[in-house]
RNA sequence: ACGCCUGUAGCUCAGUUGGAUAGAGCAGCGGACUUCUAAUCCGCAGGUCAGAGGUUCGAAUCCUCUCAGGCGUGCCA
């Protein structure tokens, strides 16, 4: 039984953003360009780019100069030097030396801090928007369900994956287009439609008292528990033990049914069409609510019973083309050594009897996003067991519309296991999207009435309103934190102990962190705004380096929009709470009681401006902070 | 059989695309609360970067082979 992308795992930038008159970014330029210009001056081809030093006694940015020493038939030591003295001092800049064959620089911090600072408390959650050099439109699509059934875990690394990785690029200043396929028909839909028919009663998911997705899907299992046991009886009766597809598409009652289901839908059979539409009806309005409370939203949702039929006549102007043959029995196919010499074998693209097939499809529906939006990239938020399916999708492209391929991305990545194996959704051992993030909400509330209960003043007296607001919040932050905590390339094992850890690496910790910010905030009376007098009292090595930290920023999100990889946003966002959580938690360095009204202000400052950029990067995780926990 | 992906501390993961002493968290052990919110923090211990060759100033990172695991190679999606 064939499983859909999202089933098996697939399940402008504004003047204002860009980096004109921003001063972490004019900061960040200046320093990329005097490194650029210095190694381009002395003849090299290929720059490097500066980055942080292993330690501060070293540099605070550096690069090695060993790679040139070949090219130039220099020593790397003399380069280096030589490197140091051409970016030179003054700006943001304070000194530039050099170490073993590297060139290290001292960033002049109290500079750095006036202008990390005003711009965070300027620009606020925006004072790291807007970096891209070449803004452009970016086409994402992601979740990509089946509409017979609830969404589960595997569809939630989908949905997060798709819903931060369009945030991530919209915050560094590209033009995104979100956009979800449903696969809203075929066999598996003819299936449940069936099973509701023969055994719904009439019901529907208000008379259920049962959100819309899993009222259906509770006839998509059981289809396939009366199917299950029609084979055996059949097997019983016959002696023989057939396939399942087989039996589904021989002698099995059910799969006679809901074939002529399907026939009827393809004709448009009027009360097929009818029940269709009530259904699918049903399964969006529960996916709505899901999105709603993850935080995903779409541009544009297409539908495959709208869809299926493209690409055919791209496939015909192949044909004329000569990218495509037609075989002796009528099938158009694609020789797939013409999209990579070391493939080989045939590729389908039209049934004999003239009918598309699911990479038909996809070219067509690439096509009309190209013709649509005409996006720089075309992204692709789809499991790793489907890369052959895009290989050969934009190997195909390109031989349509040169160029249209090399745009195209496949964001690849990898399942979701449990600790018991894999998931599979017939034998119910899914964990489903709803029941998972209720079963954090009420640890997440159980948690904090026991803290209530133990006299925290913070969670004592806390209205009901207030208690599923901070549970729910925390709930969606210990879930998204896991989820992102991987490179999505890699697998994981979902561990539902381990998620709902809050000790480590978590979303909760990091909420924690900011919730603290904030009460230092409420404690000082005032919300702070940038003083540049204050600047010169946060001269402590860990408030510098805490400052340095918040403008790494950008390029953070540079480097994860690049890469299609949150990971890096959540890595930062832990790092940042962890650095202001040891500061907060040192005795010897008092905040808000600090007895200096100056020193207590400029403190209070800091971890504002820190409060401001975890927000900011949590954010781009769709992870929501709270006030107060 | 072939192709792609993965293999780093007891466990879960980073490692800036070839650079400086391989870093976090969890678990373990030992410490810090009449709190700036302890859902926290500090310290200790923990490594043959799967293995073997190779490339060079320099390799967890690149090339080859081997081993182990995952996923693919449909007129399914």
């Amino acid at each position: 039984m064939p499983d859909t992308r999202s089933d098996v795992a697939r399940p402008c930038a504004g003047m204002e953003d860009c980096g004109m008159g921003n001063r972490v970014h004019d900061a960040w330029t200046e320093i990329r360009t005097r490194v650029e210009r210095a190694q381009r001056d002395i003849g090299v081809t290929d720059p490097v780019e500066a980055v942080k030093a292993p330690s501060e006694d070293l540099g605070h940015l550096g690069f090695p100069a060993f790679s040139f020493a070949r090219q130039l038939r220099r020593n790397p030591n003399e380069i280096a030097g030589d490197l140091a003295a051409r970016i030179g001092t003054g700006g943001i800049l304070k000194s530039v030396t050099t170490a073993k064959g590297y060139v290290n620089l001292f960033l002049d911090e109290e500079r750095l801090a006036s202008a990390v600072l005003e711009e965070i408390f300027e620009s606020g959650d925006r004072f790291a928007a807007g970096g891209a050099a070449a803004p452009g439109t970016w086409v994402i699509e992601y979740s990509s369900p089946n509409t017979n059934k609830p969404l589960h875990l595997g569809h939630i690394r989908n949905n997060l994956l798709g819903m931060g990785i369009s945030r991530i690029a919209e915050y560094h200043g590209q033009n995104v287009v979100k956009v979800n396929l449903v696969n809203d028909r075929g066999i598996h839909i003819c299936k449940t439609m069936l099973a509701y028919r023969e055994w719904g009663e009439g019901k529907t998911p208000e008379s259920a008292g049962v959100k819309g997705d899993h009222f259906v899907g509770e006839y998509y299992v059981r289809f396939d528990k009366e199917f299950r046991k029609e084979l055996s009886e059949y097997a019983q009766q016959s002696g023989a033990k057939p396939e399942e597809d087989a039996f589904f598409n021989g002698p099995s009652r059910l799969g006679q049914a809901a074939r002529e289901l399907l026939r009827k839908w393809e004709q448009g059979d009027a009360d097929t069409l009818s029940l269709w539409r009530r259904m699918n009806d049903w399964v969006l309005g529960g996916f709505a609510r899901t999105y709603e409370r993850m935080g995903c939203r779409f541009d544009l949702t297409q539908f495959e019973s709208e869809t299926w039929r493209f690409g055919k006549q791209l496939v015909e102007e192949g044909l004329a083309m000569g990218v495509f043959a037609r075989r002796e029995d009528g099938a158009v196919v694609l020789d797939v050594a013409r999209v990579d010499p070391a493939l080989s074998g045939e590729k389908v693209l039209l049934r004999s009897d003239g009918t598309s097939v699911y990479m038909t499809q996809d070219i067509g529906t690439a096509a009309k996003r190209v013709d649509q939006f005409t996006p720089d990239r075309l992204i692709y938020v789809v499991g790793d067991e489907q890369n052959y399916h895009f290989k050969l999708l934009f190997g195909i492209l390109d031989l349509l519309r040169p160029g249209m391929g090399r745009r195209c991305h496949h964001l690849a990545y990898g399942m979701v296991r449990l600790p018991e194996g894999r998931m599979k959704s017939r034998e119910g051992t899914v964990v489903d999207a709803d029941d998972l993030m209720d079963e954090l909400n009420s640890m997440a509330r159980e948690e904090i009435l026991v803290r209530a209960r133990e006299g925290h003043a913070h969670a004592e007296g806390v209205s009901e309103t207030d208690l599923s607001d901070r549970s729910e919040k925390i709930a969606q932050a210990a879930l998204k934190f896991f989820v992102f905590r991987f490179t999505p390339r890699k697998s994981f094992e979902y561990d539902p102990k381990q998620s709902i850890d809050f000790a480590g690496q978590t979303g909760p910790y990091c909420l924690y962190a900011y919730a603290r910010t904030r009460s230092l905030v409420r404690k000082a009376g005032t919300e702070p705004r940038f003083d540049a007098g204050l600047v010169p009292l946060l001269a402590l090595p860990v408030e510098r380096a805490l400052v340095r930290q918040l403008f790494e920023l950008p390029v953070v999100v540079e480097k994860s929009a690049e890469t299609l990889d949150p990971s890096k946003i959540a890595e930062y966002a832990f790092n940042l709470a962890a650095s202001f959580a040891r500061m907060f938690n040192d005795k010897e360095y008092p905040i808000v009681t600090c007895e200096d009204a100056r020193l207590r202000q400029a403190r209070v400052m800091l971890a504002a401006a820190v409060g401001i950029t975890l927000k900011t990067a949590l954010g781009l995780l769709g992870i929501d902070v709270l006030e107060e926990m």
